[in-house]
DNA sequence: CTGAAAGCGCTTACAG
DNA sequence: CTGAAAGCGCTTACAG
């Protein structure tokens, strides 16, 4: 196992201190531009990176990202969202030579707790922060450490700190007038986490899209995100008399099961109900009909969040950042509204 | 922001040498007992934690765990499995206080060159493997470097690394014996990615149970593990004749897209055409008819995987160590196989 | 069993 | 613009 190079036999090889290295390095004023460039030159050839654990003791960057993810693996994991999004973080960080750290955590509390000791420990350079509540502790707690963090959701519920976010309310408008336009009237929604901010968001425009639309009952029955959750909702809205002749689902996998609650109660989809699902992963065309779905780029989504956590890191100013909405891609699952029934 | 302990706090404040607090923390001789406990108990009151940074660069452990995963990213996010083991990894390791880096990589020679930047920056105590193929090239370098690492995939393919893996040659003689017993004769199977180890031994073990029980037709069709490469393959093997009475599926995303195919060719799940899912994500149990899947504990296999690995890492012996087998589930997707047709 | 000291590879004031 | 030096917080031989 050759030793690898260190910022010495950099400082050697060039005839310069270690002081000079490091601020070629890192870009810094403190060496003549030919200088820099004779030992970026060395640095390049020789293949040299420096000690990410020197650097973090030293006081400099330590080039890592955090993330953090409340444990109910469940949820996670049949969620394709997490897995693209930390795809498209993982995409935009590997090209800048970041890397990402993850941690699962239980609670808030854990949270926070492992948001301090990364700052303690120079674990992190910053976090992207995922699920804001309103009034989320999380975010006032991270601006008061001065930890650099980017939050993934709504500017609402991001304080102080920049956002990524996508307008989750225009898009639930497209559907809700996509579904009024089929003839629709009583539209119901299975939506996500009651306490999440963009859960807020889409429910009150949920409400007030039906409303100006002049619909009445526009119900959301708030879930887990679970299958289980959503069918059960499934359940409880189509129980209801008269009974919702389209239905808005927060995530696919609660499409899914809700389409097939819907077939065993022996309704036709879409003929005697629509469904709309959010977060369009290719499961919605797998199955039949193939689901009509809320699309996002959720990788571009992940890797527009972590430019803008780097470009914070590099001293840029950067305020909360608007990603392409969701925009609706009609399929199979929604058809006009059951004149007969209505 | 208050200054944390360092472990010089700690020693003046037991009235010892930073070196005895360091050998106490690391549970290494050289301290008495009482000397010990005096200092962990300080230790704890205070909650010190020994900056990661400093213990790395002074040769210390690093207390990371570095996982890779190649880049196909609309495999990785559809893939329930990889989120699920990621969540079982860090299950484990965050219990025992170990961070987990996550890296998405594009091939294997960009995957080495991680391994060897890990290694050399002290980045990393040691690395679970993934997917590995046969004579993986990985798995020989690794052990040539000298980092810990742990195969989760068969010790066929594991070279001199210990392995954790599942039987899976078990659990697919299981599913031809039971599809079998349901009077079937002519059963086809949509395989995984052809070159992975794993795939290998799934298919070898298809091809010798349907075999040995006299089954002829035994075909398997590779894919990419896409829902539309499972469409695909469907389509491929529901176009022969005399056409398959049963489909088994190495993943529960191509078993739902051949169900749909199935169901839009006008073949009824299962009077027509039983259908078998492998990994038993919560969506199996979502579609209609319900999938009858071989399940496995894919959390416990990760939290299994990250035990060995921080065994390894404490200096134990390790050996490959078998996992439960992914047992089959019967549910709606399979019954006996269609008389009239045969 | 314990203490004092060197060293890991960087960064950053501080002098020139 | 550059060099020499201190220091980050640990670990680990090396003496006692």
């Amino acid at each position: 196992v050759e030793r690898r190079p260190t910022i010495a036999d950099i400082a050697r090889e060039a005839g310069v201190s270690k002081g000079a290295v490091s601020y070629a390095l890192n870009g810094q004023p403190g060496v003549s531009a030919a200088t820099r460039r004779r030992i970026l030159d060395i640095v390049e050839r020789r293949s040299f990176r420096a000690s990410s654990a020197a650097r973090a003791l030293a006081g400099g960057a330590s080039r890592v990202v955090g993330l953090t993810l409340r444990r109910p693996a469940r949820t996670l994991a049949l969620e394709p969202f997490f897995m693209e999004l930390v795809s498209g973080l993982e995409a935009e960080l590997s090209t800048r030579s970041y890397a990402l750290l993850l941690q699962m955590v239980a609670d808030q509390d854990e949270e926070i707790a492992c948001y301090r000791r990364w700052l303690a420990e120079h674990r992190v350079d910053g976090v992207l922060v995922c699920d804001v509540l309103p009034d989320d502790r999380r975010v006032s707690d991270l601006a008061a450490l001065g930890l650099p963090a980017v939050v993934i959701g709504p500017p609402q519920a991001s304080g102080a700190l920049p956002s990524v976010w996508s307008d989750d309310a225009a898009s639930l408008v497209e559907a809700v007038r996509y579904l009024a336009a089929l003839g629709h009237r009583r539209i119901a929604r299975v939506g996500g986490i009651a306490g999440l901010a963009h859960t807020v968001i889409r429910t009150d425009a949920f409400t007030a899209a039906c409303a100006a639309l002049g619909l009445a009952g526009a119900v959301t029955v708030p879930t887990d995100y679970t299958g289980e959750a959503g069918a059960a909702a499934t359940r409880e809205l189509l129980a209801g008399s008269p009974r919702p002749t389209a239905l808005i689902f927060d995530n696919d996998i609660m499409a899914i099961a809700g389409l097939t609650v819907a077939q065993d109660l022996g309704l036709r989809v879409p003929a005697d109900l629509s469904v709309v699902a959010w977060d369009d992963s290719p499961v919605c065309e797998l199955v039949h009909p193939p689901l009509t779905a809320l699309t996002r780029d959720i990788r571009g989504y992940g890797a527009h969040a972590a430019r803008v956590l780097l470009a914070a890191l590099a001293g840029e100013p950067v305020a909360s950042q608007q990603a392409a909405p969701a925009q609706l891609t009609p399929r199979g699952s929604t058809g006009p509204a059951a004149l007969a029934r209505t």
